[in-house]
DNA sequence: CAGTAAGCGAGACGGTACGTCCTGTCTTAGT
DNA sequence: ACTAAGACAGGACGTACCGTCTCGCTTACTG
């Protein structure tokens, strides 16, 4: 039975500078010459504290980003004029940018590169980070199922899927240009597979 | 001026030694365990061989894979029995079923971490692993379009995202079964999506 | 000022514990491999418990012997059968064995170890563990010199030095075999040296 | 059967740089506090080179006083004035004050440590360091021999020890002071233990 | 006879060093 | 010229301990 560590025990500075070294690490050097080393060394810690509270550096790092987006977590919601075809559109071309953001492009694919290899990093991901954001986003889709403009047995989480992945994939093999063109091409293309 | 070796020179034995080695290691150990030293070793070769013709451990890797899957290029084909639904489907089942396959996961999650990293790695994964294959995928799609069951002015770039991206992201996130009901409602979606 | 503790409130089972634990982990893995966090995890005891009654693990590691041959103090005595030469050969053969004994070997290799440097521990095992014994050989020469077997002038320091040191050297730099006749050698040498 | 490093690759700056490296290191913070990772980090060194050639600290260090002493190896020679009771007063005298002298003190408690403990250390310290210099003390004997001062079936060896483990001894327990007194002491009595 | 101060087991902490592994470069011999 | 072999400087790995530092708990003295 692997040993873990009593909590009640842990130093909240520490783990505040290990988070905040790790951050900082990545956005300064990247993700793969971040080394748990740097990153003891940067926040005043011994190797040791780090590898008491995390398995690897991956779970380090995403930690960090997960604390720093769950930080921002309460003021989202998405439009809602009544109009899902224009919502959606200003959502999407919104997203569209975001990932063409070279900021936020690095971090994003150390991140995307450990969950791929990490079941456990992927659960938490999806339960700590895409959750909460997909239901506000199927918040939105359910509204306008509700005013009959999208078909009454659409499974959200589907209809999720059908929306965002096409440029998830275009944007991690950098297949093709994300423009808002793309984004309006998406939607239309969403819309016309989900209406009643 | 970067001195590039003379590929007239290349002993063709280590070539495919060093290819070999790469595989069975990667299927041995997985993919972040293996180290160039340790494909050097197995592969009876200096290092300095791989160095001179490779730039990482992940273009050996990939080589090695790429050229397993040249291999076997020229029987592809797509059923074409004039369903486009029906045949769809059984592409899809099979495309799920293959996803769903413990010995394909490890070397593609591996392939899939290195492109995400690597712009190189990903042009070359499009032209020259991705691109026959969406060709193939393509020419299906072309002939139902043809035959008025998909929309004349459809992209068939597009139209393949639309198709293959929400399995791959379910796949990628590990954030849902990957089942044949599955693959069937991504083909009714993308028919209802995609029809004149 | 540094705080001494309390003497009267140390735990008398903590320190057998530990010193308990000290000798088995010695003879189990050499005075080396041995670490206070292993005597403390040994003795079930909080290190600090350690750190509060000894200097280093040398000191808690001498102690642990220390309080050893403290125990089997009383009954020492040289043979004195009036004849010198036979009484100290027969002395000398037992040490000799003694020096070759395996099971002697490790603990006393790493005492002196120790002992070599740090003057502390010098000083307590001149005091503790060598003059008590010396004591009991200087009272057998003693009676040999009163007896005028040997002369009367003699400083009996030196003569133990001379007597037992040859051995000792020998023993420690393992440069020549440890045998009855060596001490007969010896003994001889040293009458030779010390008659009227 | 462990791999040995082929020699003829060796780097001889390298072997140079580590054992000047460890010879400093040595006098500016004493043998204990010597690290491998200090003594790599001083030399310009990966650790991995010293851990190919040597295995342990001790053994570094060794060779490096090792070097020192074999390149003066050359010019030793005791004086031989016909007097053997004043010539072995002189060279114990200065052997006295050679043990006394603080400067010689570290280095030679360290080395001895690490001999104590280590059998192959100490026959290399044995046959390169100890055996040339006792072999011109025993030339010295000898000559004492040959001219009737000294019993003629006496073992130079056990001569040796005699005249030098007293000494020897005194100074690795500090159990008593090291004086010309001493010193001559020590040879009255063992001009007395060997004279024909 | 409570109150309090010590010693105690436990173990987290900032650090140092360990010995191993691998990287990418360089050198030597052998085709 | 290219190769197999492998030494090299460098640096990160994950582990083991160091000696210090809280934590609560128990125990024994003291007011």
């Amino acid at each position: 039975m692997p040993k873990h560590p009593d909590p009640a025990r842990r130093s909240e500075r520490s783990r505040q500078a290990i988070l905040d070294a790790a951050r900082e690490l990545v956005s300064e050097v990247g993700y793969a010459k971040v080394s748990i080393e740097a990153i003891a060394a940067r926040a005043g810690v011994g190797k040791q504290t780090i590898y008491r509270w995390w398995r690897s550096k991956g779970a380090v790092i995403f930690d960090a980003f997960l604390a720093l987006s769950e930080a921002d977590e309460g003021g989202m919601a998405l439009p809602d004029t009544g109009d899902i075809e224009a919502d959606l559109k200003t959502v999407m071309r919104a997203t569209v940018a975001e990932f063409a953001d070279p900021a936020f492009e690095g971090p994003i694919r150390a991140l995307t590169t450990e969950i791929i290899n990490d079941p456990g990093l992927a659960a938490q991901y999806r339960e700590r980070l895409a959750a909460p954001v997909d239901e506000v986003k199927k918040a939105r889709l359910r509204s306008a199922q509700q005013a009959g403009q999208l078909a009454a047995d659409l499974d959200l989480g589907v209809a999720l899927e059908l929306l965002y992945a096409p440029l998830f994939q275009r944007w991690i093999y950098r297949s093709g240009p994300l423009t808002p063109d793309y984004a309006d091409t998406l939607v239309d293309l969403f819309l016309k597979a989900t209406r009643p």
